[in-house]
DNA sequence: GTGAAAGCGCTAACAT
DNA sequence: ATGTTAGCGCTTTCAC
């Protein structure tokens, strides 16, 4: 290992033959230093490959210019075959690299991951924290919040910070109501995880949504993956062999269900309608395509990114939460 | 905003009515101090919140127990539905929390993206750097190593850095054997990236073993998307509707080749095998089921991250390169 | 417009 | 076993 030496500021100040308060000026763009002292910096900078130490100008500054992104599962989880995650990320990442901000990709599946994110904000590592998703009543949170720390969810929060959710009552509203105006009376579902919000509000918006229509429930319970749409689907198919459709609270458990319905011998769509949620690519190459209900995810990180840099820039006026809209996504399967 | 004022090791000290080293002994856990201290230091510690400042710390230090990976790709590229990154990230990951580093997350596909890593790792955000694929001869590597900054990629780099990679000819070597021993004659490829060590391996492994079989080669390229797959299978039929195998060098390619064959009429594997490169998940569900080339990618983000480590411990025995096994597994297309 | 000086919060010699 | 002291490299008043 070369381990070469670090030119510091008090190097590039010397070669350049002026202070270090002028360098450091200089280094952070100030106007109020004379172009030809400028130049002379900024040669010595080059000519020294001299770069800022980050913990000594944090250190004074109380601003790091990274912003971490919590992911409340394992690595297995979070970069499983569910594009949740990445979409999230892509959106946060697409607007904090515009905003020059480091973004910090924590995940915290374990108790003891969970300790650790909290120590690494508190200890001044990062000027905020994102949550990608909430299980239960996660306190982190809440906690970073009252130790001051910027904090911004996805979902809406067990805590009081801002947060950004997307429409999961209205889309699946129109998926059923869809299944209805198609004439199928014996509709079930596959809930996903029912300590996610994502999981409570897309149940609430089948039952409700039933309920209007006046026709009967039929829930199996899954957790958002490909395996427990498959073995959910089972289960509905045993209650009631008569069902003429199937809602399934993620693309993933919807491509499930398509299997065992396939193994089962029943057509899709014509025996059973299937409709999805998310529109991740995989719904437009099962067989058949997916009907599913598109959520904007990406967009939806890129907007909490854009809170947690109005929280950061001191804004006053940043909304409490913002909702975006789903959309029904008609193809084969209903 | 709460921004409470943080307790610093002064207050912890003056409340414990110690001197700040010994708050700094019983925080860093050294032995050499009476177990009546140390438990009134803890008690004040816990009764102020007092977590260390990161920022002070490192730059006593000089370390910040942080790694960062480099994903030299745009963030769509990232998390498409290529699960090659996931899978690196995973093992380095599970790899860095064992040890208790942070991993810090950075996808450049820019060039200014690049420039910020450059930067950010120089100005000492982190202990060491990753690499997760290197596109051509990419400089990045080798500055960073230059400035004495430890460095480990995965796949042969173009500067002298440790780096973990996979059996590519011997897989590929497997997968063109297993056609030819079933009796495929006209046996093409969809070729990789060729600014990439895997594409450009994989096609060379095609190269050899097919002549070593006596047996011509047909080309077409891609770039390890589906998109690509699909129309590079369309090029093949075209320049040779004779061909009754494809090696494709990623699953995604495969994937999409299958759909090309589906739609020209060709059956799989009877009319023409297909073989891919990856063993996603993907290869399990595609209809029908793929014949693909395994490689452990996690494991080679571990071994990366194990490199990683020792490299920062100071290790003198650090091997220049781990090279890990492939494997073919057989399904039914091919 | 530029320099001198005072810390930011912590660790690690060195004394005791 | 504990305290004293000297910085780590930088930004930022405050003088000039």
């Amino acid at each position: 290992m070369t381990t070469r030496e670090r030119p510091t500021l008090e190097a590039v100040a010397r070669r350049a033959g002026v202070s270090r308060a002028t360098v450091s000026r200089v280094v952070n763009g100030s106007t109020t230093v004379a172009a030809g002292i400028r130049d002379a910096v900024n040669r010595a900078v080059d000519e020294l490959g001299y770069v800022p130490n980050q913990a000594a100008r944090s250190l004074v500054t109380q601003r790091t210019d990274s912003i971490a992104l919590i992911l409340p599962e394992t690595a297995n989880r979070v970069f499983s075959d569910d594009l949740f995650f990445p979409a999230i990320i892509r959106g946060v990442g697409m607007e904090l690299e515009a905003a020059d901000k480091q973004l910090v990709l924590m995940m915290t599946g374990s108790t003891a991951g969970h300790h650790r994110v909290e120590r690494y904000a508190v200890a001044g590592h990062v000027d905020g924290v994102l949550f990608a998703s909430i299980h239960g009543a996660d306190p982190l949170p809440g906690l970073l919040a009252d130790r001051g720390i910027p904090v911004v969810c996805s979902g809406r929060p067990p805590a009081a910070v801002p947060y950004v959710d997307v429409d999961h009552a209205g889309g699946v509203a129109a998926a059923v109501r869809h299944l209805v105006a198609s004439g199928r009376r014996r509709i079930a579902t596959i809930a996903g995880p029912q300590d996610m919000v994502a999981g409570l509000e897309r149940l609430a918006g089948y039952r409700d949504t039933l309920a209007e229509a006046g026709l009967p429930a039929l829930v199996a319970n899954g957790d958002f993956t490909r395996e427990s749409g498959i073995s959910a689907m089972r289960e509905l198919l045993e209650r009631d062999p008569s069902l003429d459709a199937v809602f399934a609270a993620s693309d993933l458990m919807a491509h499930g269900a398509l299997q065992t319905l396939r193994a089962a011998g029943r057509r899709v769509p014509s025996d059973v309608a299937v409709i999805g949620f998310d529109d991740f690519e995989i719904s437009r190459y099962s067989d058949p395509p997916l009907t599913t209900v598109r959520q904007p995810i990406a967009e939806a990180g890129r907007v909490m990114a854009q809170l947690m840099l109005r929280l950061i820039g001191g804004d006053e006026e940043v909304p409490e939460s913002v909702v975006l809209p789903t959309e029904l996504v008609l193809r084969e399967s209903a």
